[in-house]
DNA sequence: ACTGACTGAATGACCATTCATTCAACCTAA
DNA sequence: TTAGGTTGAATGAATGGTCATTCAGTCAGT
C-alpha cells in the first residue's frame, strides 16, 4: 500500500500534444527489442514515460499502435518518393533513386527497420494488411517505372514488369533483413547501388 | 519400478509411433491459419485428434513445436540439395537447380510455406535462430556455387559473392511470400526459371 | 471550483502447462 | 485358458500466471 502521491509530475515543462508521438516512438523501440507479442503495453508506457492508462487515451488498443506505426511511415514514404521521381528522366536513374530511398530510410532507424522487416510480418493478419496497403502500391510504383523504361527501349521488352518489380523489391528487402540480423555494423544505403548494378545488368536491353 | 526385463516394442497393434508426426502436421496447419501467437495449444491438439496433455508428451512446449517444424524441414532440404548439386557441372545450372528446389519445396505445401515465410519471422528471437541456423548455411551454399562460377570465368569477377547470394535469395524469397499472399492461384516453381534468367543476365561475364 | 488530462491499481480473460486418473494392452502363473 | 496384476500412454479438468484494458480518483491549470 504505497500512497506516494507526492511524486512530481514533471510533465509541466513538456509540451503537450506530443504524447501520441512519444508513445509511437517508444512502441517502435519496445516492439523492435522484444517483439510485438512479447511486449507488454506497460513496457511501452514506461518507455514513453506515461502511465499504462494513458496509452489508451491515444490508441484504441495495442494493435492500433502497431498499425499506426506502419501507416504513418508508408504513406509518408511513398508520397515523398513519387514526388521526387517526377523530377527524373532516365528510368534507370529512377529505379536507382527508389532503391536508395528504400535502404536509406530503413538504414536510418534500426528500430523502425526491425518493426518493418520482422514484426509487421509476424502474422498473416498483418501481412495481408501490409500486402493490401503499402506493398502492393510500392510494387506498383516500381513496375510503372520499369514499363516506362521498356517503352523507351532501355529495358528488355520480353520481361514481365510485375515479376521484375518483385525481384528488385525482394533483393532490397533481403539486404535490409540481413542488415538487421547481422552483428557487424555496416552502412545499408550504399548497397542500393551494388544491387542496382547487378539488377540493371539483368534487365537492360 | 520397471522390470529389467526387455520390453517389447509392443505398441504393434496401435499404429502409434506417428503421434509426434501428426502433431507437427496439425501445428503447421494451425499456425499457418491463425499465426503462431494466436494459436492455442488446444487448437493444435484438436486438429491432431489428441488431448491437450498429449502434446506435452511429445514436445516440451509450444515453442518447441515450431522449432521442430523448422529444423526438420531445413536440415532435410539442405542435405538433399547438396547431394543433388554434386552431380552437376555448370555453375549456372547449379544455381538454377537451387532456385527450382527452393520454390518447388515451398510451392508443394502452402501451410508449410506460410510457416516459413511468415510465422518463423515473427520475432527477432526466431529470426536470430533462423539466421544462425538455416539461412546462413543456405546463403553459404549459393555463395560457394557463385565463387566456383567466377573461377570458371562464367560470372563477373568483380562482384561480391556474398552480396550476389543475398540478391538471389531475396528474389526467390519474395516470390514465395508473394505467392502466399496472392489470392490468385498460380504455380510457384516455374518462377524459378524466370528469376534465374534475369539474375544470370546480371551476373554473367 | 471546474475541467479534463493523467494515473495506476484492480479486473477479468485467456491459455500454456500440469497431474491425478483412466484404461487398453500386455504379462505371468496356475 | 483365465484371472490378477502391471504398465504407461492418453486424457482433460484444474491451476497459476500473465496481461490488455478499464475506471475511480488525483491534480494542475484556469
Amino acid at each position: 500500500m504505497r500512497t506516494a502521491r507526492s511524486l512530481q509530475p514533471a510533465r509541466a515543462a513538456a509540451p503537450v500534444g506530443d504524447k501520441r508521438e512519444a508513445i509511437m516512438r517508444a512502441a517502435t523501440k519496445v516492439f523492435a527489442r522484444s517483439g510485438y507479442f512479447n511486449s507488454k503495453v506497460a513496457d511501452v508506457a514506461r518507455e514513453a514515460g506515461v502511465a499504462d492508462g494513458t496509452v489508451y487515451l491515444y490508441f484504441k488498443s495495442k494493435e492500433e499502435i502497431l498499425r499506426s506505426i506502419f501507416e504513418r511511415n508508408t504513406s509518408e514514404a511513398v508520397r515523398a518518393g513519387r514526388e521526387e521521381l517526377a523530377k527524373i528522366e532516365d528510368p534507370r536513374e529512377k529505379l536507382r533513386r527508389i532503391a536508395r530511398h528504400h535502404l536509406e530510410r530503413l538504414g536510418a532507424d534500426r528500430d523502425l527497420a526491425v518493426v518493418f522487416q520482422v514484426e509487421l510480418r509476424g502474422t498473416t493478419k498483418f501481412m495481408e494488411e501490409f500486402s493490401a496497403a503499402g506493398l502492393a502500391e510500392y510494387l506498383g510504383l516500381i513496375r510503372e517505372v520499369f514499363e516506362e523504361g521498356q517503352q523507351a527501349g532501355v529495358f528488355r521488352e520480353e520481361l514481365k514488369p510485375k515479376l521484375v518489380a518483385k525481384i528488385l523489391f525482394g533483393a532490397l528487402d533481403e539486404m535490409a533483413t540481413n542488415w538487421i540480423l547481422s552483428r557487424r555494423r555496416y552502412k545499408l544505403a550504399p548497397m542500393a547501388d551494388e544491387v542496382l548494378d547487378i539488377f540493371l545488368g539483368g534487365v537492360s536491353a
